[in-house]
DNA sequence: TAAGCTGTGTGTCATAAACACACTTTCAAA
DNA sequence: TTTGAAAGTGTGTTTATGACACACAGCTTA
């Protein structure tokens, strides 16, 4: 592989790639950014798959996913988690997958493993359309995406499942929304992720005895009804809460 | 990299690795199984490592660590899980680590990326001696573990987290014990992965009441105290209670 | 300006789970 | 037969959970 020892560090891993399946949360569901790269000749449908990219030889994969991250987005400091390692042989093995890797790979036929992570975005923090590399970029609702490129739509399966696990023992979910939120907005969050309704009673209590939000002076402005009041996520409660081994959300 | 088409399928990824955290119980403390390279040349210190190889290209890599497992051991069938990608650029960047790679790879510059399994055995299932492999082969107590060769005791450290995390929601821990076994050893096995004391009562309560072990009408023999009663884990019984959505052991 | 709509915000009770805690029994060995 | 060592067992207290329904605030519109 390394054929010019002196441009290592310049070089793709043509056996190791990052996919990163990127959650967002409009107030009503779960999002998933997709890239399209076009109609399939072979399938004559779309073909979708989650943003990724062969690793650097000098990055961590941390930092390639990071940077997979950034150049599509164009933000930084956005919450990553790895989910593992997908290594099937011939898991770039459809004829649609071929087409795509003979035009864009410099060695089609490597095999590669991939390293996926997930990662959680303020959805208003990346808008597709103002993003020059991300015109084929887009939001798609996670319970409408049915099939995706290669292996991703089993790992897009498996960040769900790490994501619903990840949200009970830590709040995580927080950054899937704006600094400031309301209860019922965290609530239909918590029942976005884990898939499944919960009393809005129980869950109001539980969070708030957390003691891990601060109530707001504010309120919605704007909304037709009663407008509701706002809270933030306070880091160092919550920190203090941790470091004295609190590990239980308990949805 | 692949160089000869034809062979592909035996060729060994010069990239992507291998290694797998295997952990054994004695009725007291949790072991962790290392290879010994030798003294190394540059610390005088026994270089220890936890098993592992480099993936062949048509390997899955659930695969590639039952092989690794089976070669070392002679054992296969044992459960294992994945814990995830190990990619930093420095991971193999002690000078014992370049000396022993110097000796043993094809390629001992290649970056490489490993994937981290862990694996519970039963401990009478291996006996070092007995395999010809493994002579360099041991079990280490886990708390007495504090150095290992490349990024091995960081991914250790992630084993025993991961493996925390999973006998709070799956009963994985029978893997670890012989069919026949004590509540008190089981008692002790929580503990040693929990790494921290539990109530003896409350211990028994809760394993009891998720009524997945069958009392046998057999006692411990030879004991110098009231013998124990045995039990067997049972496997239907958990079975039905999975699928019926039970995952929390709550320890 | 009243009626209607929409989402907000609140409390109780019964049940279940978690927790803290100490003594008697059984066997082997001395 | 005494001793040591681990097995085995129950209760009361506290805390968390889950089920459940209605009045109110603010906007819209007729």
């Amino acid at each position: 592989m390394s054929s010019n020892k002196k441009n290592k560090a310049l070089e793709l891993n043509p056996n190791v790639s990052i996919d990163n399946i990127i959650f967002g949360f409009d107030f009503d569901q779960l999002y998933c950014l997709l890239i399209d790269s076009g109609i399939s000749k072979t399938t004559g449908r779309p073909r979708l798959a989650v943003p990724g990219d062969l690793i650097y030889d000098n990055e961590t994969l941390d930092e390639a996913a990071n940077r997979i991250l950034k150049e599509l987005t164009g933000i930084d400091n956005i919450y990553l988690e790895q989910i593992g390692a997908f290594g099937d042989p011939n898991r770039m093995g459809k004829e649609s997958d071929k087409e795509w890797l003979k035009s864009m790979r410099a060695e089609p036929d490597a095999r590669v493993i991939t390293v996926a992570y997930f990662s959680l975005v303020k959805m208003d923090d990346f808008n597709p359309k103002a993003s020059s590399f991300a015109e084929s970029a887009g939001w798609a609702p996670i319970n409408e995406i049915h099939e995706l490129a290669f292996d991703h739509y089993e790992i897009l399966q498996s960040a769900r499942e790490q994501l619903k696990r990840k949200i009970k023992i830590q709040p995580i979910g927080f950054n899937l929304l704006p600094e400031k939120f309301t209860l019922s907005q965290l609530h239909k969050l918590y029942e976005s992720i884990l898939n499944k309704p919960l009393d809005k009673r129980n869950f109001r209590r539980k969070i708030l005895n957390l003691q891990i939000l601060t109530p707001l002076n504010e309120k919605q402005v704007g909304v037709p009804h009663k407008p509701s009041q706002l809270f933030e996520f306070n880091e160092e409660k919550y920190q203090k809460l941790s470091s004295e081994g609190f590990d239980n959300f308990g949805f």
